[in-house]
DNA sequence: CTATATTACGTAATCGTTTACGTAGGTAAA
DNA sequence: TTTACCTACGTAAACGATTACGTAATATAG
């Protein structure tokens, strides 16, 4: 914090008025002489005054401050999520205060109680896995704090909500692999993300009965972690299965990286023996071979919506109007690159249809 | 900002006392009776009565915000660095204020004002690639803002600086390969990230002069953009070469990833034709196949300390001591995996020696 | 030429809390 | 008993800015 700035009394004592005079005259109010406006300008100017903007929001009870907490941040779907909320943040003029909860309820409810002390003016939260309870979050809107939620949300809570479209980017997926003629299409769970993870398993069933595929019991495989590792055991489990699949859609990039690398040892190919499809689009989708066709969530777009149903939301409060929640899903896109396309395709950065 | 929260102006009235005494009573001052101080106590608890922590940091000038800036969030590197600051800030009480500059100046730039005008404690900042002026944080320096450089660094900028032995972590990544029998090690540069890559081409050159290796400028590629694409192309021009290599050294893992496709198209085995080492030890590189050798940055470190070292300069600056600026560089250490070791090591995380 | 309106200020209050200072009333020492 | 001191408060000022309100000086209308 800066010790020696210039304030509005230095600028009144200077010219010998008072100060709300100056404050008047940099802030163009009517009641206000020309030529006092015109001295106070020039001096303000002179000495680089600079508002206290710090002082004005403790006048305004305002900080300008979102608070946002998520699970961790390094993360692809995270760190572009915070990515839209900052920059959409610094368009509508405010800041972003950043905390990450570790997956630990415990955490998040510290960092809410840090935020709420800071009397932040908004705060938008991914809720860490083991959070079930959500008195924090009442607490806070209680004291008219506007609260969103985004990812993970808690049926729960009476707020608004953004969540992006799991069930359909799985369908689609899915629909994508039986458009390559496809027949015998295997899918690899997660449990960690209960929430998304099995929206992802609907979509991928619905679409099997929509086109009246069969529904292999034992291509369906459930991952703990969804990592790049499991893919890969599991991905063996299935190659070991008297009918393989000729297709894999994964609940996660990782675990379709995992099942990449298992079918290449098997000595298959993809995606003429069996096709791969993952789910996120994470950076490394793009980079692994073959790369790897995914399904892209609105991570940046979310966090962009997000910043703009809080400042409206607190817009609304601070006005004493009535506020409406609603969900917002937003919907995926899937990337498609030689996982499933093979070679034909030769864009670096997959094709987003 | 809640609106109807307990002040101390409530606890007062209700107790017909004034407000001073409360205060006193709350923060356990001595100018205060045994019995009032229970009521106080007995009365706060009651209400929910929270500090207004917005306001005592008015009174005080002091926010407990730290502003970060870097240049991008969605990056394995600065969303370790931010989430090592986050952490380490949460534990010593303080808050982050996080912006991205986009590596554009100008945003930088804004938010540096921004910051400026919010009056946070200190400023932890990694400059954008085109940043050179660097009055804007001098500015900040004058009035008594801290102010730590982390990774991207300025020769001209007087304060106290964080970034980690790029020389070091490139000559030891060169030695391991020569320590494999490597005679013609071949290296990926770049010229985006002016400083570091420098840094690594020249921890390159040193290890094949102090181990008497020659050195074949036909071998020593330059990337603009050290991506993925190019590290493909780049590569499929050094196997051109009439003598090919038999190890590359990339200056990033992207490129190292690219070498690693281009290498297996041709035929080639890794590591027993041709060992590839990356730098920076990306998340993907454990995930590639065959999985990456690199060096790892102590980027969560880099974060943790530029914390420890803003904090520390805030106090002595608060208590008018004077403050010494160091650079701190911090080791990198080499993550061996099959890429150089083959198929021996079997440890999925790498090995960190 | 008086009555009213307008202009251009200054004063006081406010945001929530802390702290310096003053003081009434009690206690202890001389 | 008187002086000195201590305890436990209340009052005022402060952090930096804004805003409601009051008012002297000037301008305009009748």
């Amino acid at each position: 914090m800066s010790k020696h700035n210039i304030r509005l009394k230095d600028i009144a004592k200077e010219l010998g008025i008072s100060i709300p005079s100056v404050s008047r005259a940099l802030n163009n109010k009517p009641d206000i002489g020309e030529d006092t406006k015109k001295k106070v300008f020039e001096l303000a100017e002179k000495l680089h005054y600079q508002k206290n903007e710090f002082a004005i929001n403790f006048k305004n009870q305002q900080t300008f401050i979102i608070g946002v907490i998520i699970p961790q941040i390094v993360h692809h779907f995270f760190s572009n999520v915070i990515s839209g909320i900052i920059n959409e943040a610094e368009k509508l003029g405010y800041s972003v205060m950043l905390y990450q909860s570790n997956e630990s309820y415990e955490s998040e409810l510290k960092g809410v109680k840090i935020f709420q002390k800071s009397m932040i003016d908004g705060l938008i939260i991914s809720l860490s896995d083991n959070t079930i309870n959500i008195n924090h979050l009442e607490e806070l809107q209680e004291q008219n704090v506007p609260v969103v939620l985004i990812d993970k949300v808690s049926e729960a809570m009476k707020s608004a909500k953004i969540i992006c479209d799991d069930y359909k980017g799985a369908y689609y997926a899915t629909e994508h692999l039986i458009s390559l003629g496809k027949k015998k299409i295997a899918h690899i769970t997660g449990s960690l993300e209960p929430y998304t993870t099995k929206e992802r398993f609907k979509g991928f069933e619905s679409a099997l009965k929509d086109y009246k595929l069969p529904y292999y019991p034992n291509l369906i495989k459930k991952c703990n972690l969804v990592s790049s590792e499991e893919g890969y055991t599991t991905t063996l489990a299935l190659l070991a299965e008297k009918d393989i699949p000729d297709a894999i859609f994964c609940a996660t990039d990782p675990t379709a990286i995992g099942a990449i690398k298992a079918i290449k040892e098997q000595g298959l190919r993809i995606p003429e023996d069996i096709a791969v499809m993952g789910f996120s689009d994470w950076k490394m989708a793009s980079i692994v071979d073959p790369p790897l066709s995914s399904v892209a969530q609105p991570d940046y777009e979310m966090g962009k919506k997000a910043v703009e149903l809080i400042i409206n939301e607190i817009q609304l409060t601070r006005d004493d109007k009535p506020v409406k929640y609603h969900t917002y899903v937003m919907e995926t896109s899937l990337v498609l690159r030689e996982s499933t396309l093979g070679k034909k395709v030769h864009s670096p950065q997959g094709r987003n249809i």
